[in-house]
RNA sequence: GGGCCGGUAGCUCAGUCAGGCAGAGCGUCUGGCUUUUAACCAGACGGUCAUGGGUUCAAUUCCCAUCCGGCCCGCCA
């Protein structure tokens, strides 16, 4: 079985960059064009950035086989057959506002525990199912990211048609699927049949199969309890008969049954599929389908701010939420680092993130010294993050466009990035543009983090300060100072001069100034930032006049 | 209980496949700016490579055991 190790796909290779691991095996197996790549997800509740591996996993290897070349077709299947288990606490709108349980109608959701996904209703009303308002969202992931995907619903594979051939295949050759499985699975009996029909009564899927006629495309079956986890969900006793296009094939028939239907070459999966879902379903694939199974990946999970992603819990983090605080490169970059590596996305450190991928970003531009295996990986990892190679863009560090964040006038942003060189005079517009993009990324980090950038300057409305005589009369000589147009240098050693002459604390002077500005006790370094501002406004503003 | 993956500086991570002086960025500290607050420049500090054994001239790297985080053997990125 060790051909099929789904962890040497990249451990054996001597590739710097997994893409090009994963890509060579491929390769190797010199598949017919175009290649498909599929990941899939049951459409559960709300898509978070781990659900993204399905999809950018796949993307970069897709982009890779590309970049050589090929014609690649990335399909996502949206597993949305499977059982509604549990209720979700969160949902969230297309618009990705999330709402608590409690915003729609909770009590209608429960009533379809145990259903298909695609036969509950959506509870915003405003997709056909459930299903179809998950799936959709995990689409728009996509999009924001910029990854073309078919989306392929399993629900419409069933009902189609498409999948009729595999079921009944399974269901004439069940004795020996029952047997492949047992060897994985020690629940499986002599009464196993691996098929879950829906029920014409109630419409929960149940495993009570009583008889099949593969030939006649009907499964009879009674409607019995159903166990899922620790939570039982109660059959309704309905004895009836569907089609074959009425139900669906158990998870570890059903994965396989994709690489053979939709000819699947590669396909990356969670860690928690590497050896429970992955063997059976090579087992299956080769002792039933008689089809070679795709090329392999483990990824393993991310955690969020330390602790395990968790919908339940709430511990979830969207791709539109990431995206309003850093470009979709960056997030893309997120992906392309080794998916062996149990891997933290800190949104604490976000700017740690952003600094690595300029960093990155400049070692393919060749720009800054870096090891041969740092180039060899940003050589051809690169393309795959970014739409457009263009040595002419222009990044502004992250935490000084948080920086810069601190003012919301986009002529005052620029020409400060400009005075600190962040901003080449011969930068084109549009680098420019995309360059100040990222200080409302940054913004919006500061913002949420709630960090020591999170400075919101009162620019509309002077904060309520009360300061004693002294204070005022130091203010005034500060404003006045500040009016002869002096540089930050100089008003910084002002405010220590004039702290001193009007006998008054240091910090306290400082802290009148952040007070005035802020509305906060502390700031950034309060000369230089002076210096940056429009000067009637601050000057204004020290006489405690708007 | 059996099995699998991960653990490298305060933080985020390279490096381990193929054994050969322990790496980067950020943070911290120091100095520069004639005077506590850096978004600038220069420099320094920082590690028992989770722990303990073993193999080897040499181990972060290979082997064994243990600890920690997570996963699988029931459903689920």
């Amino acid at each position: 079985m060790s051909d099929h190790d789904p962890y040497v796909t990249i451990d054996d290779s001597d590739r710097a960059f997994w893409g090009d691991a994963v890509a060579d095996t491929i390769e190797t197996r010199d598949p017919d064009e175009p290649i498909v790549i599929k990941g899939g997800v049951s459409p559960s509740g709300v898509p978070h950035i781990g659900h993204l591996n399905e999809i950018v996993r796949g993307y970069v290897v897709a982009e890779v086989l590309r970049d050589r070349g090929h014609e690649v077709r990335q399909v996502f299947t949206a597993d949305d057959r499977d059982r509604l288990r549990k209720v979700p606490r969160q949902l969230a709108d297309l618009e990705w506002n999330v709402v608590g349980l409690g915003e729609v109608d909770a009590g209608a959701l429960g009533r379809n525990l145990g259903k298909p996904y695609t036969s509950i209703p959506d509870p915003f009303g405003c997709c056909g199912s459930y299903g179809a308002h998950f799936t959709n969202l995990l689409a728009r992931s996509a999009e924001l990211l910029g990854i073309p995907i078919e989306v392929v619903s399993n629900t419409e594979l069933y009902a189609g048609g498409e999948f009729e051939d595999v079921t009944r295949h399974v269901l004439s050759n069940r004795g020996r699927a029952r047997e492949i499985l047992a060897d994985y699975q020690a629940s499986v009996d002599e009464g196993y049949v691996p098929f879950q029909a829906e029920c014409r009564s109630c419409g929960v899927l149940t495993d009570g199969i009583v008889d099949v006629d593969p030939e006649a495309g009907t499964v009879a079956y009674e409607c019995r309890d159903v166990t899922v986890g620790d939570e039982t969900i109660e059959g309704c006793g309905h004895e009836g008969e569907v089609t074959l296009r009425e139900g669906k094939l158990p998870w570890r028939f059903e994965w396989p049954a994709q690489w053979s239907v939709l000819d699947v070459d590669f396909e990356p999966f969670g860690k928690d599929h590497a050896e429970g879902s992955w063997p059976s379903g090579v087992a299956i694939a080769e002792g039933i389908f008689d089809v070679e199974p795709p090329v392999p990946m483990v990824y393993e999970w991310f955690t969020l701010n330390g602790d395990a992603l968790s919908s339940s819990s709430g511990n979830v983090i969207t791709a539109a939420e990431v995206l309003s605080m850093l470009e979709p490169a960056v997030l893309r970059y997120f992906f392309v680092k080794d998916p062996r590596k149990q891997r933290d996305f800190d949104v604490a450190h976000l700017d740690q993130l952003v600094d690595e991928f300029d960093r990155f970003e400049a070692v393919y531009f060749d720009e800054i010294e870096a090891s041969d295996e740092e180039r060899e990986r940003a050589e051809s990892a690169y393309p795959t993050v970014v739409d457009d190679l263009r040595a002419e863009r222009v990044r502004i560090p992250y935490t000084f466009a948080a920086v810069l964040g601190m003012t919301d006038d986009p002529d005052l942003r620029e020409e400060i990035a400009r005075r600190e060189g962040h901003i080449p005079d011969d930068a084109p517009e549009w680098a420019i543009e995309e360059a100040l993009a990222r200080v409302e990324s940054a913004r919006e980090w500061a913002r949420r983090t709630d960090n020591e950038f999170n400075y919101d300057l009162k620019r509309e409305e002077i904060p309520a300060v009360d300061f004693d005589a002294d204070t005022e009369a130091a203010l005034d000589e500060l404003a006045d100072f500040v009016a002869e147009g002096q540089d930050g240098e100089a008003i910084q050693g002002r405010i220590y001069e004039l702290a001193e002459s009007h006998d008054l604390d240091v910090g306290d002077f400082f802290a009148a100034g952040y007070r005035l500005l802020f509305d906060l006790e502390e700031g950034p370094k309060l000369g230089p930032f002076l210096a940056k501002l429009d000067r009637e406004f601050v000057v204004d503003r020290l006489r405690r006049e708007r």
